[in-house]
RNA sequence: GCUCGGGUGGCGGAAUGGCAGACGCAGGGGUCUUAAACACCCCAGGGGGAAACCCCGUGCGGGUUCGAGUCCCGCCCUGAGCACCA
């Protein structure tokens, strides 16, 4: 830190944060009426994972930004409910345990009454009434609820299959929770393991994820979360062919592709190693060679399969497919950049347009064709090689095809496909069903009881919570099996059904689940029989204005969402989009790096609050650049919001003076001011702080330069500040002479006619170079301000012996002499 | 490789196509003080000039326009996300 404090005169942060801080709580002052509010406003931020460092800088400059805002709509007459919560559950919590060698159910509580007093001491306006942690019984009885209203709609399955696996964090790991071939979470290589675990069908709401991201009446979102989520869903036209095996009766080889229209240079087909068809397809001579490779493909690690080399290897399997378009014999080989679980898990190569497809004929000699001419190429064999004399471009663009009318060379040949009957237009997502086994024991378990005689059986509603024990050896092995399975005193229990032996699923859900229903729950928190209360959800959801960090783009929000939509289809909400905005707030950074304790670099806000106070620092986090931007931190100019609020204390306690009091506004001032009360609002309904900050600066410069402490505009002042310095502007309210809270009284409105001077400066341009300025009566017109151009010896150096060829006029801002 | 952002003083950053650098930090000079801190006043993009004023200036090269940080085309650098998705 290399500011120093100012001296101790008037403005002393600790004591009055304290005194508010008492007060709100006294008071009630966060808690709004959920039954009885009138004009509901939902301010949401993504609830925080309780960690035993606590609150960051970054998670604060979160917090206080949602916190302006919420602060802001409370000003402008809304009832504002804005709770907060602890997302307690997960791998972070339970990896922390374990190497401090404690048990998660005794750190939690301590980490989150650390949580909850410095959340407390930045002046949030939490309704802490209704806060929840994700590891309460009260909680996760419905977490595990909602997974059974899953399993009854045929929503939730269970299968096994390849999965992520993290050695380091031994558990299974989502598609999403797998980046670049690496664990999201600790970076650890993900290995390739096959496992049973359970699954949710998101994949059936893929086309209905996409299509509302589009839909202004159901969502206002960042378009970079929005285009984030697009990415995801993977959305691609394409078609299904389906391609003859040669000798085979009736077998056929559906493959998916984007570029049918590339059909004809199709000179081979590649299926995953991993294919169904495989060993059916292959030759007896080839057989060795072909189940050796599949070995080997099937040993390789995610990571060498997806993102390691790009080497194609692959081998023929001997058996030769007819490509339908032209009639030809195709080989059939196997590779594994063939992925089985995208498509088909089968693709038909086209080595003339496709760069793997490329690398993988010239490596094992194959046919290149070209067929469709591309940017800079021409096509070696055009399409009228198989349609008869017409060019290949005008063939499909003239309709001459078939009698079809014209059409681009995708839908001409899907419509021949399905004419002929070899295939299909269809539409492909890369999204996958998310897997939410963990075979780890900090979550809730999966409420689901084995049978030998009723199989998976559902633990019936009634018996829920199914209670995570606490039992002490809860460290993951290896083995691919939770903690919990060795605890046959806790999963030995009787089938709900049959009354025999059962055993419990002993795997416990993604975190991931805990929060993707939250925000349902905080507006009823207090209600153990029901999961979220009809009326209490109808009136404050969804939710008016969330914000959150962008990492959260495809995990959390798009599965909340998803849990959204099931609960809507299943008729218990009555809207199918969780929230109505979602604003991406920027990261904060420091030497260019996330904060994390790996590296050392976690900037405490707790130093700074105690030297500077809660308000200053907010302030000065809300001033350090665009909030939706973030940015890397340091704390060189902290003293400048300080000074600045110092300086409101001094007008507040100088307007109580008779002269201020009865000091009549000047034209000027009052200009300002009412420029400055449309700009704020404006700055601040945008999420743009650091400019609405900079914007009341501006005017407390015009007032101490003018001597204007009028009561009247220093309250209004107060008002405005009271979003990013709540404590100081209470107390300021206060002196003032008010005896309710600042968040009680009205956001001061504008005049817009008092927004405009009455004297305008005019920018003067000769040829576009700016030679002086004129100053005129706002009404001033194109004549006048010639005039006063003219007359002005500076510019008029510049007209002297020239002639005017043309004159640009824009009222009120600039006069463009164009003269030669 | 693909998809998005972003390149503006010493620093963070402002600028509906209309006086580039608001606001703040750091810096320089001054007032106050025994001295310092605080506070207050003044200066401050670069270059030239005693000054008036002039020239140059928003990553680079073109273009549109009376006028471009802003719009268009082509590059360079940088941050983030996705990545053998057929």
């Amino acid at each position: 830190m290399t500011d120093t404090q100012p001296d101790d005169s008037g403005y002393h942060p600790q004591t009055i944060e304290t005194k508010w801080r008492e007060r709100w709580k006294d008071r009630r002052t966060n808690e709004p009426d959920l039954d009885g509010a009138e004009r509901p406003f939902y301010n949401l931020m993504m609830f925080p994972y309780p960690s035993a460092e606590g609150l960051h800088v970054g998670n604060l400059f979160a917090f206080t930004g949602a916190d302006v805002f919420g602060r802001f709509k409370r000003m402008q007459g809304f009832q504002v409910f804005e709770p907060i919560g602890f997302d307690a559950f997960g791998i972070h919590s339970e990896n922390f345990a374990l190497k401090v060698g404690k048990h998660p159910a005794q750190l939690i509580p301590s980490n989150i009454a650390n949580f909850t007093r410095q959340l407390t001491r930045m002046g949030g306006m939490f309704a802490w009434e209704h806060v929840l942690s994700t590891t309460d019984p009260t909680y996760y009885k419905w977490t595990q609820w909602l997974f059974l209203q899953l399993l009854k709609r045929g929503l939730a399955y269970k299968k096994k299959g390849a999965v992520n696996w993290c050695p380091n964090d031994k558990t299974v790991l989502s598609n999403e929770q797998v980046v670049g071939g690496h664990c999201e979470r600790c970076g650890a290589l993900v290995e390739q393991r096959v496992l049973e675990q359970w699954y949710f069908r998101i994949t059936d709401f893929a086309d209905r994820l996409l299509a509302n991201l589009d839909d202004p009446t159901r969502m206002d979102w960042s378009d970079t979360t929005v285009l984030a989520q697009k990415n995801w869903l993977g959305r691609s036209e394409g078609a299904e062919v389906r391609f003859a095996v040669t000798g085979a009766d009736g077998v056929e080889i559906p493959v998916y592709t984007t570029r049918p229209d590339t059909l004809f240079g199709a000179t081979f087909l590649v299926l995953a190693p991993e294919h169904p068809l495989v060993s059916q397809l292959t030759s007896a001579s080839e057989r060795a060679q072909v189940e050796a490779y599949r070995a080997q493909a099937g040993a390789k690690d995610l990571v060498s399969r997806k993102v390691g080399d790009k080497e194609k290897t692959g081998v023929a399997l001997g058996s030769v497919a007819t490509n339908p378009a032209t009639g030809q014999p195709i080989p059939i080989w196997i590779a594994d950049y063939v992925l089985m679980d995208y498509g088909t898990g089968a693709i038909m190569a086209v080595p003339g347009h496709d760069e793997r497809d490329f690398a993988f004929a010239t490596r094992y000699a194959l046919p290149i064709v070209r067929v469709v001419a591309e940017a800079g190429g021409t096509a070696e064999a055009p399409l009228h090689e198989a349609f008869g004399d017409v060019d290949s471009g005008t063939m499909v663009h003239s309709g001459q095809f078939d009698g079809m009318a014209p059409l681009d060379a995708k839908t001409a040949i899907t419509r021949w496909l399905e004419a002929k009957g070899h295939g299909k237009g269809t539409v492909q997502y890369r999204l996958y069903d998310w897997c939410i086994s963990r075979q780890r024991y900090w979550g809730p378990p999966i409420p689901i009881i084995y049978c030998d005689a009723c199989g998976a059986v559902p633990v019936p509603e009634d018996q829920l919570p199914v209670v995570l024990p606490e039992i002490d050896d809860f460290r993951p092995d290896d083995s691919g099996i939770s903690p919990l399975a060795r605890h046959s005193e806790w999963y030995h229990v009787p089938c709900p059904t049959c009354g025999k032996q059962g055993r419990r699923e002993t795997d416990v859900s993604d975190t991931f689940l805990d929060s993707a229903w939250y925000y349902l729950r905080y507006p009823s928190s207090e209600f153990n029989d029901r999961p979220f209360d009809a009326a209490r959800t109808r009136k404050w959801l969804p939710v008016n204005s969330y914000i959150g960090g962008n990492e959260h783009a495809v995990l959390h929000l798009l599965y909340s969402r998803f849990i959204t939509m099931v609960l809507h289809d299943a008729k218990m909400l009555d809207f199918d989009e969780p929230f109505r905005t979602f604003r991406a707030h920027g990261l904060i950074v420091k030497d260019g790096a996330k904060m994390s304790k790996s590296k050392g670099n976690v900037v405490v806000p707790d130093d700074y609050i105690d030297k500077w106070g809660a308000d200053t620092f907010r302030t000065y986090l809300m001033f350090l650049g665009p909030f939706q931007d973030g940015g890397d931190f340091r704390d060189s100019g902290i003293s400048g919001p300080r000074r600045f609020l110092d300086k409101i204390w001094d007008l507040v306690t100088l307007s109580s003076h008779p002269d201020c009091r009865d000091a009549e506004i000047r034209r000027e001032v009052l200009v300002k001011w009412h420029q400055t009360k449309k700009k704020v609002a404006e700055e601040i309904s945008h999420l743009r702080y650091n400019t609405a900050i900079a914007a009341l600066m501006e005017l407390l410069n015009v007032l101490r330069e003018q001597n204007c402490a009028e009561p009247g505009l220093v309250g209004e002042m107060v008002q405005m500040i009271a979003p990013f310095a709540p404590h100081f502007a209470e107390e300021c309210w206060e002196r003032l002479g008010h005896t309710t809270s600042v968040f009680d009284s009205q956001w001061p409105g504008f005049d817009e006619a008092l927004t405009v001077e009455d004297s305008v400066v005019i920018a003067v341009q000769v040829n576009g170079k700016t030679r002086g300025t004129v100053t005129l009566p706002r009404d001033a017109g194109e004549g006048d301000a010639l005039k006063a151009a003219q007359a002005d010896a500076a510019i008029g150096k510049h007209l002297e012996g020239k002639e005017f060829r043309k004159v640009i006029w824009v009222p009120g801002r600039l006069l463009n002499l164009v003269v030669g």
